[in-house]
DNA sequence: AGTTGATTTCGAGCACGCTCGAAATCGTAG
DNA sequence: CTACGATTTCGAGCGTGCTCGAAATCAACT
């Protein structure tokens, strides 16, 4: 376990996809799935025995997809952004252009979501209205 | 076209599936298919010859699937709710504890929800600052 | 050197929610 | 009566996003 002097510098840097995994919330499964799927803007990093090492640019790009996948962005969407990222400078538009429209999409999904929601929220009310007075019964009316 | 005195009544009430579905959103496959999988609380009623007419409860019922699958209900739990519903009287705590853990989920994905979506606002607008001052080549950072 | 556990690649498999196709039947218009 | 379009059932297929398994390799400890 020590490794005191180990120079030129601990060659065990970074985190193994285990440790990745744990810090991102996201299973080792899919983190190698992702990159297989090309959801990498930079190729992981790797020890000379074939490891993967996550560092911190890493797990900063994996918690974007989380964000970006939690918000109901498509793998192959995010691989776009990823690739006009991995093309380097001069496409920024087009990657602005990407993220305003899905934050669109979502801020539009999001009123959607909260009409929804109430909708059921009153379901529910009159229906525990209703189950206190102890008439709920032939209660089943989706309109109300 | 005439019905005027088509007594004891009209016999071609209802709607037809393409009109259900029309009215609903859903397609005519997705309401077949969510009639087999036991999305419903009442058989659709038939014509002599077997075809689907679709009355206001079933338009209703259905519109209330649409929102709970909107909202991220699976079908089988749906299903589940229906099945509850066709039991009849007696149950109704029961469909009531199903729809406010719904409702407290949906409210929980909501907070998420917007949380991911500030946050990609703001990534948003760092990205749009610095392409407008010049500066966005070499930018990509996730973490921003 | 040996053992043990984590990691690798790669392809297959799975769960979900539709979506489609085929072949038969219905029903309406001419 | 004939045509033709809509509808029926049933099973198969599909797209998405993981999830898993097998067999090989790596690495750390004893």
């Amino acid at each position: 376990m020590l490794e005191i002097n180990s120079r030129p510098a601990a060659p065990a840097e970074g985190l193994t996809i285990a440790e990745a995994a744990e810090r991102t919330g996201v299973s080792v499964h899919t983190l190698r799935y992702y990159e297989r799927a090309g959801l990498v803007v930079t190729p992981v990093d790797r020890t000379p025995g074939g490891r993967r090492r996550y560092h911190p640019r890493d797990l900063r790009w994996i918690d974007l997809c989380t964000r970006l996948r939690a918000t109901g962005m498509p793998i192959r969407t995010i691989r776009r952004y990823a690739e006009l990222v991995t093309a380097g400078p001069g496409n920024e538009p087009e990657r602005l252009a990407l993220l305003e429209a899905h934050r669109t999409e979502v801020a539009a999904r999001l009123t959607e979501l909260q009409s929804h929601l109430a909708r059921i929220d009153h379901k529910v009310d009159t229906y525990r209205g209703r189950l206190a007075e102890g008439r709920a019964e032939g209660f089943w009316a989706p309109g109300e």
